[in-house]
DNA sequence: GCCTCTATTGACATTTTTGTCAGTACAACT
DNA sequence: AGTTGTACTGACAAAAATGTCAATAGAGGC
C-alpha cells in the first residue's frame, strides 16, 4: 500500500479578487435591501457570501470598507442605470423623467439613498450630481427650452419622490388600503402635471 | 469630634419613573435625529441621557426596548402634531395640507420614518393610518368633495412628498447648488397644483 | 427620627462583533 | 515536476456592546 497524497480537507473556491469582492458585495447589498443596514454584519455578510469572515477582511480591511465599498457601488451601477437607459430610447422629456424616476424608485437605490442620509454619508452622492448635471446639459434643457437652473428643480423634485415613492410607497400604500402601485401613478401623474404645465407657462 | 455621617460618594438625581423614561428617551431621539439609527447604543444612550447604562436597562428591559419606545414616542408626537395642527386654524384644505406636509418633513419625523422603512418595522406606523383617516373624515373629503379614495390618495401623496423633502431636500439641495428651501418650495408648489387642478376636474 | 421603596450606581459577566495570524490549497508560471 | 503568489480557512484574540446583580442613596410615609 502506497502512502497517498493527503486529501485536503475542504475543497475551497478560488476567485479573481474582483470576483471575490464582486461575490461579497453582492451578498451584502441583498441583505442591505432585504434587512436594513443593521443587518451588515460581518459575520452576517460572509455566510450570505459563502465565505468565512475573515475572508471579508482579507478583501476589505473591515467592515467599514465593506460598507463603503457597496455604497460606491451601488452609487455607480445606479448612475450607469440612469444613463444607459437615458441613451438607449433618445427620449423626450417625459419618457427621460421615467427612466430617471425607475432608476430611483428602485428599492435597492430608496435604500441607498435613506442608507446614506441616516449615516450622514449623504456627500457620497455626488456621483449622482455628475449625472444630473450630464442629463441637464445633455437632455433636459434642450428638450424644454427652460432655463437651467428650473431644469435642475425638476430634476431635483423628481428624484425626492421617486425616493420617496420606493421608500415608502408600498408600506404606505398597504398601510391606507391603496393599491400597490398607486403611489408611482401618483407620483408620475404629478411629473407629468407639472411638466405640461411648465411647457405652456414657459 | 463627633463621627459624622458618611457622605454619599455620588450624588444623584433621583426622578420619577415616567421623567427618567423621557430624558432617556429625548436623549436616544437626538442621537437618532443627528448620527442615525446606527448610533443608538447602550452606553451612547445613558452618556447622552447622563446616566449609566445599567439604568437604560433598569427603566426599558432591554435597547431594544428603548427602540420601540422611541419609536412609539416618535410616531405619537407627529400625531398629535399633526391633530393639533389641523385643530387650531380651522384650515381650508390647502392649509391642512400644509400642515400634514410640516409635520411630516420635520427631520425628525422623516428619519423616524426611514428607520422604520430600513429596519422592516414600518408596520408600527398604524398610528399613522389612524391620524390619516381622521383627517380624512373629517377634513379632506368635506373641503374637496371628491371622494374617499382620491383624498386618501391626496394625504398619502402628501406624507411621502413632505417625508422625501425632509430627507432628501437638505442634500440634494447642497448637491446640485440649490436654495435649501428648494425642494419645499417645490413640493408645495406641487402639491397645490394638483389640489386645484382635482377642484376643477372633480 | 426611622422605615420602606425603588431609582440609581459600580463592578462584573456574557454575548456579539470585529480583527489577527499562521498555515493550507488552488492556480499560474517556469 | 517544483516554485511562487495569494485567496482562503480555522482557531484564536481583542474590542465593543449588552446584560446582571448586589449595594447605595434619594424621597415619601410612618
Amino acid at each position: 500500500m502506497s502512502i497517498e497524497a493527503p486529501a485536503p480537507k475542504t475543497t475551497r473556491v478560488r476567485r479573481t479578487p474582483e470576483a471575490a469582492r464582486e461575490n461579497i458585495l453582492a451578498a451584502a447589498e441583498a441583505l442591505l435591501v432585504s434587512q436594513g443596514p443593521q443587518a451588515i454584519k460581518l459575520a452576517d455578510v460572509a455566510k450570505a457570501a459563502g465565505v468565512v469572515h475573515a475572508n471579508v477582511i482579507h478583501h476589505f480591511g473591515s467592515i467599514a470598507g465593506v460598507e463603503t465599498a457597496l455604497m460606491e457601488r451601488m452609487i455607480r451601477q445606479l448612475a450607469e442605470k440612469v444613463l444607459t437607459a437615458l441613451d438607449r430610447d433618445d427620449a423626450v422629456l417625459g419618457v427621460g423623467a421615467q427612466a430617471l424616476f425607475d432608476a430611483f424608485e428602485a428599492k435597492g437605490a430608496a435604500r441607498l439613498a435613506a442608507w446614506l442620509e441616516l449615516t450622514g454619508e449623504g456627500a457620497r452622492m455626488t456621483l449622482v450630481r455628475e449625472v444630473v448635471e450630464a442629463i441637464i446639459d445633455t437632455r433636459v434643457a434642450r428638450d424644454t427650452g427652460v432655463d437651467r437652473e428650473a431644469a435642475v428643480d425638476f430634476v431635483m423634485l423628481n428624484i425626492i419622490l421617486a425616493v420617496g415613492v420606493g421608500l415608502f410607497g408600498p408600506t404606505l400604500s398597504a398601510l391606507l388600503g391603496r393599491p400597490s402601485e398607486r403611489p408611482r401613478e401618483l407620483a408620475l401623474e404629478l411629473i407629468e402635471g407639472r411638466l405640461s404645465a411648465s411647457q405652456q407657462g414657459g
